[in-house]
DNA sequence: CAATCATACTGAACACCGTTCAGTCAGTCA
DNA sequence: TGACTGACTGAACGGTGTTCAGTATGATTG
């Protein structure tokens, strides 16, 4: 009985062929100006048929940008695995962060710069779960270099949790300020940066 | 010939009434889910009203953004007249940047968190002159703060524009980070507030 | 006073949007 | 062959921002 497998697998076909055009056009055009009818016309689908595969707007939103974080996530735990020295990790890790939302303009603004009020009303209590719980496991890996660096006595302070915080706050804004203030007269981005994770570890150190 | 006054101080009347029903709209509800329609229902004006006001929404929604940020400049004015020591006046500064983000959370993520394409299409050429300016002068305040720091030898570097862009998206990650997600389990504001501002004198102190 | 004129305003439409649902049609199974 | 399943569509619904011909009101002029 290998219809039902085929079908499933065309299924899934159909399914990455809607996330890959949504995707695209996400990149190009900026979430919130790409309608459903356009990536509906770009598949050669009536738009309806996303509806089959995805509750709403949001929840194909949301899947690509979970897709894409994961990779983050992905990337973080490869860092983790360098076993670099506390203070090397904790940096590479941000300087990881940082470009990575400036890779990924479209999917970084909607998910970190949107309210929760995403398209309509409020996400599903499922994929709300699930998007919490990734960027969750993404905060883990800046807490656990804020961890290793204090145990090794190179930050002053022995508060984690508020330290994570503050230096996922203070490396967003440097993310979220390059990426959505594109018209601001910015100097070398990559001076930028630098200065801003010497200035991070400067203040952390003991 | 007081007509032409009395029409002009009615249009201007009429004006600042949908200025103040837009704002208290977007206020409570979020910009992005106020439409033309509900402003205009509520000082009982049909929708096209509206637009022999303002060109369009996103004018609107600028022009209110305007005013906004024109109460924090006043309110950077007001601090710089104090004549503080210049550290001191530096973290008062951006404390108050902070602490006006979180007081006006729907104006600070339209005019800060959202990329050109305001609503529709990129915005007229004068608005946006206006607004850059806008946002230029309250850019000025910070960085006169750090160059009275650096003349004061009181930070290590010399290069005020990178320093002050660097500070810029520090507090804007902080501010837009602290509004935005909400859910996330920070720990008390104010002490993540405090151990940014310290953290970032410490890294900028000579 | 009557006619003209300026202008604040409206009703109705346009072209879009996300979303729903009754219905179609091809391929599978008994 | 006929019933069934399920992927898919066409057309609609109620919403959005925006435009524009037309109306009504009040000032100005002959």
């Amino acid at each position: 009985m290998g219809v039902q497998e085929r079908r499933a697998r065309e299924k899934d076909e159909t399914r990455r062929k809607i996330l890959s055009a949504a995707s695209d056009l996400f990149v190009n055009e900026g979430i919130q100006s790409v309608s459903m009818r356009r990536i509906a016309e770009k598949i050669e689908y009536s738009p309806a048929a996303i509806y089959l595969y995805f509750k709403d707007k949001s929840e194909l939103v949301l899947s690509i940008c979970q897709e894409t974080f994961a990779e983050l996530d992905h990337r973080l735990t490869e860092l983790e695995k360098l076993n670099l020295p506390p203070l090397e990790g904790f940096l590479r890790g941000c300087e990881t962060y940082i470009r990575f939302g400036l890779e990924h303009p479209s999917h970084y603004i909607f998910t970190m710069c949107t309210p929760e009020e995403n398209a309509t009303n409020k996400i599903d209590e499922q994929d709300y779960a699930e998007t919490h719980e990734l960027a969750m496991r993404t905060f883990d890996h800046l807490r656990r270099c804020v961890r290793r660096c204090m145990d090794a006595g190179v930050f002053r302070t022995q508060d984690v949790e508020t330290v994570s915080q503050m230096c996922w706050l203070s490396i967003h804004g440097v993310t979220a300020g390059l990426v959505t203030s594109s018209t601001f007269p910015f100097v070398d981005k990559d001076l930028l940066i630098r200065t801003h994770l010497e200035t991070l570890a400067r203040g952390l150190r003991a």
